[in-house]
DNA sequence: ACGAAACGGTTTTTT
DNA sequence: ACCGTTTCGT
């Protein structure tokens, strides 16, 4: 407990140890945000005897409440950790509902209407409306009028413009669907929480102190429960970064800073400024990006490391030329590093998951493992989700929605118009749809409603599967509840099994989604397993308070809990590790998903208007600072890409964030070189073995290229040299290490003059299929359509991009189910694991001390990068180092070196300006010990896992065994 | 008339 | 993978 201050610097520790009752912690990128937060839990814990029951800490994702939970578990034992009340929003206010809704009029056993569930039943009101607003649309509406509070107030006042009133009249056919359904829905969470405080304030009398992360994502309504959660003794930290704000969607109001500041006017600010994740070099340019939004104060943000490698930014002909270059350049960075970059070290961060489909089928291709995240969700998936579907109407059948979702899936003959009539029949009976349909199936139906002979069997089937599914559940006052084994009787009562097979039985998709449903099953079983549950209503316990009754969880509640968690986790995140080691694949992610992450290498594929700023954005700073979060969560090298043409094979304008006025010169143009000598330091400071010379020489020639040249830096196809495709067959073997000739080639019309391209390629090895084999291979074919073409009507060159495209069409690659995908015939190595089940991002690499120093370090920061029309890439001095002792867990930085490969001699100067020359064949590797406490997701967590030995994977309700 | 299968076009970000 | 539309089959 004593090491609660351990590690971190002054600035951190004010913010810690604060006596102030409301304090604001402004915390840019890799500043140590979540360490100071939790540091400060912990101190109050432990210095301020607080009881962790009485405090309440709320984050915005389930991953990150749970990291927090591991680090305060690590400050103030597991014991107290899980006593305190910690949780999203959204989770926090479902505890409270769940306790003492009774008190507000709340029906017990509400459910919680997805984001599914909402579309469905606006869509259906906009269609018996007749209205013609977009479900979508309308949920967007109603959510922020509902996260803004307006919910309540109707200021009748002025004429409503008739689409005002349209609105209003679909809001209430919605209010009132979810009341008949009793659902509540996400922001009803809140609000009803809201309420709830307002009204009873007793609720949380206990509360102490109030936490919040990622203050700046907040909305009116999660400010107002922060108030209300504090309300007793106005003890409240936040810790945010307005730069950071990214879900302004989500009416996130950034103004809540200063509305927090007058709401309590003797709030202190601490301000974090100093950088320990990313190379000067990226910070510079993150910075810059930041900064082109002149409406935003300035601030302050110290970078703690060397200058190192600056961040790429790579013109592409085409989305697949950007995903195999992309990876490519993984296979380069790997190779030339002797492998001691591993693929967990690799994330490839995307403004829309959509965008992945390119980059998946190239890592597939490749042979690569990858995992999405942020993506497509566990839950999502269709065949959990009739799962999930089929449970929630045992648990609930007043739960319309799940009854129209399974009643006809599978296939029982009941089809849209069946629905349609049962759905007019309750609403006429003012009943529920379910109980319309058993008084059918038991031949107690007054009306006769003219179904057919088929729909009637299959509605008494659906009947029958619900029933049993109850009948199992009632047995649980008896016996121990299993979710599982209710999961089972209806995969039984339904043939779910063979269902799918059938289902799937053109796309081969079903094995991917039978392990889907086991996966369900298991984790079914980790929910029910002894023990598991008697922790989990424990841990959800509130304190009692006096003169206020609470609703209990009992083990009858089991499925309810289940159902709640799968709700409000989202993603079911499969395990990081395997026997103690990362699972070696790399991490694939919306920008969104990856913020408080890091990685050592980041790409951000897609750079062009459109993307990012994305095209349905109206806010276009908060389009900025999604592309600044995403580069900021680089630690070591920063790759951004464009291809000059989009999917749809429409010219892209390369993002006016990255061209706006002198953005560019932050940026190289190509992947940087990488010479032994840059290894060896990047090994060092990895702590990692550095490879032997001869390992060296035998993974160099598993790449094609020492350089990133294969594709013209101005992102023209290279379809318009004729001599490029035979160049890897006329390719010389390596003769040595770092001695690879240069073979310049001229390349057809650059924007820079005087482009040299090294063409050293490696020998081949038999049975490899690299990307520029397979590249020149298309090449080939499409210079043969070409000349086919070309024979029977006039026309030319034009038509190469075409030609391409239709050949990676052809190859089933784009079209292909994911499973498929990623099980190549071809593959030289292990086939990736599926991408179904996502999983946690791994925490890419090792932050632990280490004990060489590389001596004396200058104490100047490096100038900003001067704007060079193309420089040869440059060498940096080594940036200031700041204070030793903070050791805040200083990692790495590698100091690029000439794109020359011969790094045993001064690389010539190519470019007279280039500055820092002097240094240019010097790499000086940088790197402190490391605390043992770090600031970061990543370094927190590997650290974690040095200190327990193992790493547990927690998430929301289900911890792993270990 | 109704339901199922086959096809074609489209996808912001999250609790 | 999802959605709406069209077509085919009872």
């Amino acid at each position: 407990m004593d090491n609660i201050l351990q590690g971190l610097n002054a600035a951190q520790r004010t913010a810690v140890e604060s006596p102030a009752s409301v304090v604001q912690v402004l915390a840019p990128p890799g500043s140590g945000k979540t360490k100071t937060l939790t540091a400060r839990v912990a101190h109050l814990i432990a210095h301020r005897q607080l009881q962790p029951w009485n405090i309440i800490v709320c984050t915005f994702t389930v991953k990150a409440a749970s990291e927090m939970k591991e680090r305060i578990k690590s400050f103030v034992g597991e014991d107290l950790a899980k006593q305190l009340k910690l949780g999203t929003f959204h989770s926090v206010a479902l505890r409270y509902l769940k306790h003492y809704g009774q008190h507000i009029g709340l029906p017990k056993d509400f459910g919680i209407a997805d984001t599914s569930d909402s579309k469905a039943i606006l869509k259906r009101i906009i269609k018996k409306l007749g209205m013609s607003i977009e479900p979508g649309q309308a949920l967007g509406r109603i959510s922020s009028r509902k996260a803004k509070g307006e919910v309540d107030s109707k200021p009748g006042k002025g004429p409503k413009s008739v689409d005002q009133q349209e609105f209003l009249r679909l809001f209430e056919e919605y209010e009132a669907t979810l009341a008949a359904s009793n659902l509540l829905d996400y922001d009803d969470l809140l609000l009803r929480c809201r309420f709830l405080l307002k009204s009873h304030p007793q609720c949380v009398s206990n509360v102490e102190a109030v936490l919040i992360d990622e203050f700046q994502d907040t909305n009116n309504i999660q400010y107002e429960l922060m108030g209300l959660f504090a309300q007793q003794y106005n003890r409240i930290t936040i810790v945010g970064d307005p730069d950071q704000s990214i879900y302004g969607f989500r009416s996130a109001e950034i103004k809540n800073l200063s509305r927090m500041k007058k709401q309590w006017p003797d709030t202190i600010t601490i301000n974090l400024e100093e950088n320990y994740r990313s190379s000067g070099a990226i910070l510079h340019a993150a910075q810059n990006i930041i900064e082109q939004d002149e409406s935003r104060p300035p601030k302050r943000l110290q970078a703690t490391h060397t200058f190192g490698l600056r961040p790429v930014l790579r013109k592409l002909p085409t989305a697949y030329a950007e995903a195999e270059w992309l990876v490519s350049e993984i296979k380069r960075m790997r190779a030339l590093s002797g492998n001691s970059i591993q693929l967990s070290d690799f994330a490839v961060l995307l403004r829309s998951a959509a965008l992945s489909r390119a980059i998946e089928t190239a890592l597939g291709n490749t042979g690569i493992p990858y995992r999405m995240v942020g993506g497509q969700r566990f839950y999502d998936r269709a065949e959990v989700k009739l799962v999930v579907d089929y449970l929630r109407v045992i648990h609930q059948p007043e739960n319309s929605e799940a009854v129209e979702r399974v009643v006809n899936d599978p296939s029982r003959s009941v089809g849209d118009t069946s629905i349609r009539k049962l759905r007019e029949e309750a609403e006429r009976k003012g009943v529920s749809l379910w109980s319309v349909i058993l008084d059918i199936s038991q031949g107690r139906c007054t009306t006769d409603m003219k179904l057919n002979e088929a729909t009637r069997k299959g509605l008494a089937s659906f009947v029958n599967v619900i029933l049993s599914g109850r009948k199992k559940m009632e047995s649980w006052s008896t016996e121990p509840p299993s979710v599982t084994a209710l999961i089972n009787v209806v995969s039984q009562k339904i043939g779910l099994e063979a269902h799918l097979r059938r289902k799937h039985s053109g796309d081969e998709t079903f094995e991917a989604r039978w392990s889907n449903v086991e996966e369900l099953m298991a984790q079914a079983t980790e929910i029910t397993a002894s023990g598991k549950l008697n922790e989990l209503v424990e841990s959800q316990r509130l304190p009692q308070v006096e003169g206020l009754d609470q609703t209990t969880e009992s083990a009858e509640d089991v499925l309810s809990v289940f159902l709640a968690n799968i709700a409000l986790t989202a993603s079911a995140e499969k395990k990081a590790e395997e026997d103690g080691e990362k699972i070696q694949q790399v991490t694939i992610s919306t920008i969104h998903a990856a913020k408080g992450l890091e990685w050592p290498v980041v790409f951000i594929p897609a750079c062009y208007d459109g993307s990012i700023p994305h095209s349905r954005a109206d806010d276009h700073d908060e389009e900025r600072r999604l592309l600044y979060v995403g580069m900021t969560r680089a630690q070591a090298l920063l790759y951004l890409s464009c291809p000059i043409k989009n999917t749809q094979r429409e010219e892209t304008t390369i993002s006016a964030f990255l061209t706006h006025q002198g953005a560019g010169r932050y940026f190289d143009e190509h992947g940087p070189s990488l010479p032994s000598s840059a290894v060896a330091s990047l090994c060092t400071t990895l702590r990692r073995e550095c490879p032997t010379e001869a390992c060296f020489l035998e993974t160099r020639k598993t790449v094609d290229s020492d350089e990133d040249n294969h594709w013209p830096l101005n992102g023209e196809e290279v379809f318009a040299e004729s001599n490029r495709w035979d160049s890897g067959a006329t390719g010389n073997a390596l003769p040595g290490f770092g001695t690879a000739r240069h073979i310049p080639t001229v390349q057809a019309s650059t924007l820079h003059q005087k482009q040299v391209y090294s063409t050293a390629s490696a020998t081949m090895q038999a049975g490899f299929t690299s990307v520029k084999d397979r590249y020149d291979n298309l090449m080939e074919q499409a210079q043969l359509r070409k000349v086919d073409k070309r024979a029977e009507e006039k026309k030319s060159a034009e038509e190469a991009p075409k030609g391409r495209k239709r050949l990676m069409d052809g190859q089933g690659t784009i079209t292909g189910m994911f499973a498929k995908k990623q099980r190549p015939s071809t593959e030289p190595s292990a086939p990736s694991q599926p991408s179904f089940k996502s999983a946690r991002p791994l925490q890419p690499m090792s932050a632990s001390a280490s004990n060489t120093h590389p001596g004396p370090l200058p104490a100047a920061r490096p100038p900003l990068p001067t704007h060079k029309p193309r420089s040869a890439p440059l060498t940096r001095k080594p940036s200031k180092q700041t204070d030793e002792n903070d050791a805040t867990g200083d990692r790495y930085m590698f100091l690029s070196s000439s794109p020359q490969k011969g790094d045993d001699e001064p690389p010539p100067a190519k470019n007279d300006e280039a500055e820092d020359q002097e240094e240019a064949n010097d790499v000086v590797p940088a790197f402190r010990p490391a605390s043992t406490l770090h600031t970061t997701s990543m370094s927190s967590a590997t650290t974690t896992r040095k200190t327990l030995g193992v790493r547990r994977s927690l998430q929301g309700w289900s911890a792993r065994k270990s």
